[in-house]
RNA sequence: CGGGGUGUAGCUCAGCCUGGUAGAGCACUACGUUCGGGACGUAGGUGUCGCAGGUUCAAAUCCUGUCACCCCGACCA
């Protein structure tokens, strides 16, 4: 490839629609293009990256015994009725209609269409297991597209379905595809961590999420220490200490005026000086129509996925203040839960037992002291509902638990068989008895892991591509392209051998100063770049400058040696 | 959907407050000089000032509406 017939469109200046790194850089390094928001045009190099980062995918899914495949993206909605995932996916699924306005689906994921597939062509447990993958664009009506390819409305992803007769050989599959992703973003050059997640609207029984940490990713991790433990903040748990402040109530619950004061800090302020952490914060949710009343300690903070989870249902929300009011009587900031009986109280676990507490007492500009749990407010249902926090302890080992600001790049869920139920992907077990198929779903945002590895891949000035996805291993760098110069010579004949020797190659033939073509060429971050200039050349040598290591200057005849053995190809072989 | 911000040359932005007919740097074209870390000189081209109304003798500038994009939040298999 030369340079000088490529389109590699850098910017010397930030384009101002980028707020991260790896977004600045994909577009200052000529990867990308913005047709509108969130929907990209790969040029030249970053086709390249991309198409390197979907190879290592490949190979990965093919080791793991996955087979690939290729649905169709515009589905009919019939399959998303069946599923269910017509109405709870409803937000994210892009519609479109044909001339005679049917309706049509793009596909924002594959679970319908394969399990749809399985129901026709697998009858018997003797073919399975089985583990279908594609790498496809995907559509999703993402409310807020942002950072680049991080969150698009239209992307690339690897999706992965297994099958399974049984749930122990399931539960293999999940293994096998568990280590398939290790292994594939260690080879694109990624530090990732695999941490428990929520299952969400997915549904499922258990999943990991691969995540790299970096401080611009939009999800947060809880890491420990000591024993390893990684989990979603959605999904973390922690060793808190109960609040039981005395062992019997100091006294029955007592009204006091609290006007103008709406809030725990408020509370807290002077002159009632009582410590959010003695307080019970009072949340009301609404439950198909119903209210709920949800208590937390004043410092801690609703994790509405626990709240999901202990709920057991997957629409609610939080309750309006006239709904408030018209419930219990006062508006949001006065709220409590003592002798409330009409209504459920979750409560968090960290309640468990508090005496003398501060609570909203139902009436706006009063609050109630001396509260005790379990003899002024009977709790229905006890759960763990709070964010866990940076620095408590984790429950496992006892360590400090560290959050972590990370984007996921892959997730596996473990599926059951809620698909396979609702699309009759069932087969005859050895029994000759009917069975759904066990699932498990895998997917691995491949335009995002490409950004990820920009993300963590990069310095001052530039990118820093590891060598497995990078558009091009070596960049020839003639300081002058005279064509009959012997510095263009020599650049042509290295430029020609390493392309026989199966090298990803870029000649940078352009007539540029030096300057330049060095900027730019750390701009785009090739991991090797061969310079060959007059000087050197006068003294038998060019230069070899690893992007993220030192100079080297070897002898003309051993360059190819040497770039091969930097690039792991061992020696070079003879023309 | 709520809050905030921005739309002026391919890119980054100034001009708007205080109305008078559009600018800088980079990029681009030509020529010359230069040539190992984003050169310099000379000349040149480049705009429905996001769009639509309104006010005015006159609107990039003031007013109204609208669209797009960006940021924060909500949301997110």
């Amino acid at each position: 490839m030369r340079w000088s017939q490529t389109l590699i469109p850098t910017l010397r200046e930030t384009p101002a629609e980028a707020e991260i790194v790896s977004h600045k850089l994909l577009l200052r390094a000529g990867l990308i293009r913005k047709l509108t928001g969130g929907l990209y045009t790969f040029l030249p190099m970053g086709l390249r990256a991309l198409r390197k980062v979907e190879q290592i995918v490949r190979e990965e899914m093919d080791r793991a015994g996955a087979l690939e495949v290729l649905m169709p993206a515009l589905q009919p909605p019939d399959l998303w009725r069946q599923s269910g995932r017509y109405e709870t996916a409803k937000d994210v699924l892009f519609k479109a209609q044909d001339r005679a306005q049917k309706e049509w689906v793009l596909g924002p994921t594959h679970e319908e269409v394969i399990t749809a597939l399985v129901a026709g062509e697998i009858n018997s447990y003797r073919q399975l297991p089985k583990n279908f993958y594609q790498i496809q664009t995907k559509f999703r009506d993402e409310i807020r597209p942002r950072f680049g390819l991080m969150r698009a409305k239209e992307f690339i992803m690897k999706d992965a379905y297994s099958f399974d007769a049984t749930d122990e050989a399931a539960q293999v599959s999940y293994g096998k595809m568990y280590e398939a992703y290790k292994r594939i973003f260690e080879r694109c050059g990624l530090k990732t961590i695999a941490v428990e997640a929520d299952t969400g609207v997915m549904g499922g029984k258990f999943s990991h999420e691969f995540m790299v940490p970096a401080e611009t990713g939009e999800n947060e991790v809880v890491l420990c220490q000591g024993c390893g433990y990684s989990a979603n903040l959605e999904k973390a748990t922690s060793r808190f200490p109960h609040s039981v402040l005395a062992d019997s109530p100091s006294g029955p619950t007592e009204k006091f005026p609290t006007p103008d004061v709406t809030t725990i800090a408020g509370l807290a302020g002077p002159p009632y000086k009582v410590p959010a952490s003695e307080q019970i914060k009072t949340l009301v949710y609404v439950v198909e129509s119903k209210p709920v009343l949800i208590l937390l300690r004043g410092d801690d903070q609703l994790n509405e996925a626990k709240l999901a989870r202990a709920l057991g249902a997957t629409t609610f929300r939080p309750g309006e203040p006239e709904e408030i009011h018209a419930a219990l009587g006062a508006h949001p900031g006065s709220l409590g839960a003592v002798g409330v009986a009409r209504y459920p109280i979750y409560a968090d676990e960290r309640l468990r037992g508090a005496l003398d507490m501060t609570t909203g007492a139902n009436e706006d500009g009063f609050h109630l002291r001396n509260v005790a749990i379990g003899r002024d407010i009977q709790v229905s249902h006890w759960q763990d509902l709070r964010l866990v926090q940076d620095g408590e302890l984790c429950h496992h080992c006892g360590q400090p638990l560290k959050i972590q600001r990370a984007i996921e790049v892959g997730h596996v869920f473990k599926l059951g068989v809620k698909y396979s139920l609702a699309l009759h992907a069932f087969f005859l077990d050895e029994a000759g008895k009917q069975q759904p198929a066990i699932m498990g779903c895998y997917g691995i945002g491949v335009t995002r892991t490409l950004q990820a590895v920009i993300e963590q891949n990069n310095d001052a000035n530039g990118i820093l591509w590891p060598l497995s996805v990078a558009p091009c291993s070596v960049c020839v760098t003639p300081l002058s392209i005279a064509p009959g110069g012997k510095v263009m010579q020599l650049a042509e004949r290295l430029y020609t051998q390493l392309t026989d020797d199966g090298v990803d190659v870029i000649l940078d033939d352009r007539d540029e100063r030096p300057g330049v073509k060095f900027k730019d060429s750390e701009l785009v971050g090739f991991p090797l770049r061969l310079a060959i200039g007059e000087k050197s050349l006068a003294a038998g040598e060019v230069e070899i400058k690893p992007r993220a290591g030192v100079l080297m200057r070897v002898k003309t005849e051993e360059a190819m040696e040497k770039l091969m053995g930097l690039l792991g190809c061992g020696p070079a072989r003879n023309p």
